[in-house]
DNA sequence: CACGATCTAATCGCGCGCTACTTTATTGCT
DNA sequence: AGCAATAAAGTAGCGCGCGATTAGATCGTG
């Protein structure tokens, strides 16, 4: 006595009407993507988003670093000690503000950006959309992010 | 000598060109937002979702579930177990395949269905997306997630 | 019927990701 | 200056997710 495809979405408790659940297979499955990938550079994907940051801004605060990527400290201070023991990084407290710590690339984290620079084209190859499309579904995406973040 | 916004994505390596980001920060972000509801039920966000299957067809093996929702037996067994703890379900061997697991709901968990009723409703108005914007994103993640999935 | 291949769950190890809490440093207020 | 409030990073605990492996059941082919 459940279905007929009434009013799609709007309060079903049907899998498949949801969106939430369409967005966390996509990123599992986008993720899985990225893998074998990053597997050739030695990286899980979350150590990728943070190398990207620091390719992008180097000499950044942990804080910095969790508002960029959206992550809590306690997500991002075992990640980094993980990336400084592989010799990507090193984790140096600031001198003009104790409480901060300044995360700075090292020779080899640097380097490892041009190794890097086959992954972007090769997921955007497998992801298969359009520019037009990619480019929609970034815009949904993040309005979606912001109206839920936002009280 | 970076930037310029020549070709947004093709092959950048800057974060916010990322559709992944924007899909794994859009994924956490709408799980954190079901966090205090599902809280209200005991619930945690993978476990509301085995919970969504089950409410659909109840008797249910292990390995169907895992075709549903795109999870390995290493996640869900525990997790399965859990909710066995908690008295939502409960796990038998098949007779006729000892190799398989049926899942049937409890008494209890098909209870449960009734108070989550209000959750897709509160999301839904928190996600803050029309209608036609909602379906728009649900089809470009079933698209993405089709072809980063096969081969 | 035998026996190797396949299938199903489960276990283990590891790296997130989050909440709650702690520690240490800085700021703001009087 | 004194001290409460705030801020930054880190730790602990728990629950995923996933790759690799394992144990046991079933299937397929000779």
């Amino acid at each position: 006595m459940n279905p007929v495809p009434s009013d799609p979405a709007e309060g079903s408790l049907l899998l498949d009407d949801q969106l939430c659940f369409a967005l966390y297979a996509a990123s599992r499955a986008v993720i899985a993507r990225y893998r074998p990938l990053l597997d050739e550079l030695g990286l899980t994907y979350p150590q990728y988003l943070v190398l990207l940051v620091l390719w992008e801004q180097d000499e950044i605060s942990v804080r910095e670093l969790g508002a960029a990527l959206q992550l809590e400290s306690s997500t991002l201070s075992p990640l980094l000690k993980r990336l400084e023991a592989h010799g990507l990084l090193r984790r140096e407290r600031r001198s003009d503000d104790e409480r901060s710590v300044a995360i700075r690339l090292t020779d080899t984290g640097a380097a490892l950006r041009e190794r890097a620079r086959a992954v972007p084209l090769a997921i955007g190859d497998a992801m298969g959309l359009t520019r037009e499309q990619d480019a929609l579904a970034k815009q949904l995406l993040r309005l979606l992010t912001e109206n839920v973040t936002t009280r």
